[in-house]
DNA sequence: TGCCAGGCCCTCTTTAGGGCCTT
């Protein structure tokens, strides 16, 4: 079956991990998501997931998430496979989409999984949708858009939610300057064109 | 002990280099 191709029904996802590289051995740590459909959100996955040794003093402090907190969590290959069920092969959506799709297609190698949805950058869209912000971290836009948030950052599950709302509004702000049912190719494609070729449009959103 | 990634974007570019962004 495939995923919709509509921009609003996708899975927004975030990992917390133990540091930036798979292939320099790092694990993720916890997975956030928020499954929306037709831009509402209709479900919600979260879980912390062992990687198998003891994580950072630095990981610790940047999540908020302890050794202590992993000590008792399921193995990434358990949650994974439920991530894998969860998502099936939805869109998915995450703020720098290649560093959070690298660590997925390890995970997935693992359990021998592959994605077959597509995959959307709300980062990568933000950089084009919004010029002018001071700079395009999520905090940042999230605080730029007015975006509703508890304060909680850096962890999966709060990221994930905060992404899903930058999407949203990513999508209303293109809405307002052309067909209101944006399709998840479009902002794919969107990711993947130059500046300079969204002309006078983009250059008045935001 | 000290360091570690990688894809995208911009520009003083394209035969390159450096900043951004993620943990």
């Amino acid at each position: 079956m495939l995923a919709p191709d509509d921009a609003r029904t996708c899975i927004v996802f975030d990992f917390e991990t133990t540091g930036l590289s798979p292939a320099q051995g790092d694990r993720s740590i916890e997975i956030g998501a928020v499954r929306l459909q037709g831009g509402v959100v209709v479900d919600r996955f979260q879980s912390l997931m062992h990687p198998g040794r003891r994580i950072s003093s630095f990981i610790e402090n940047y999540t908020g998430i302890s050794n202590s907190m992993l000590a008792d969590a399921e193995p990434c290959e358990l949650v994974m496979q439920r991530f894998f069920d969860f998502a099936g092969d939805s869109n998915l959506v995450a703020h720098n989409a290649t560093f959070d799709r690298r660590f997925l297609e390890a995970e997935y190698d693992r359990i021998g999984r592959q994605h077959t949805g597509g995959l959307a950058c709300s980062m990568l869209a933000a950089r084009r949708l919004c010029p002018n912000a001071p700079n395009h971290r999520l905090g940042t836009l999230v605080e730029y858009l007015a975006l509703p948030n508890d304060g909680t950052f850096h962890r999966a599950l709060a990221d994930a939610e905060m992404t899903a709302s930058l999407w949203l509004q990513l999508l209303d702000v293109l809405g307002e300057r052309g067909p209101s049912n944006v399709s998840f190719a479009a902002m794919v494609g969107l990711c993947r064109t130059s500046k300079a070729a969204l002309g006078k449009l983009v250059e008045r959103l935001c």
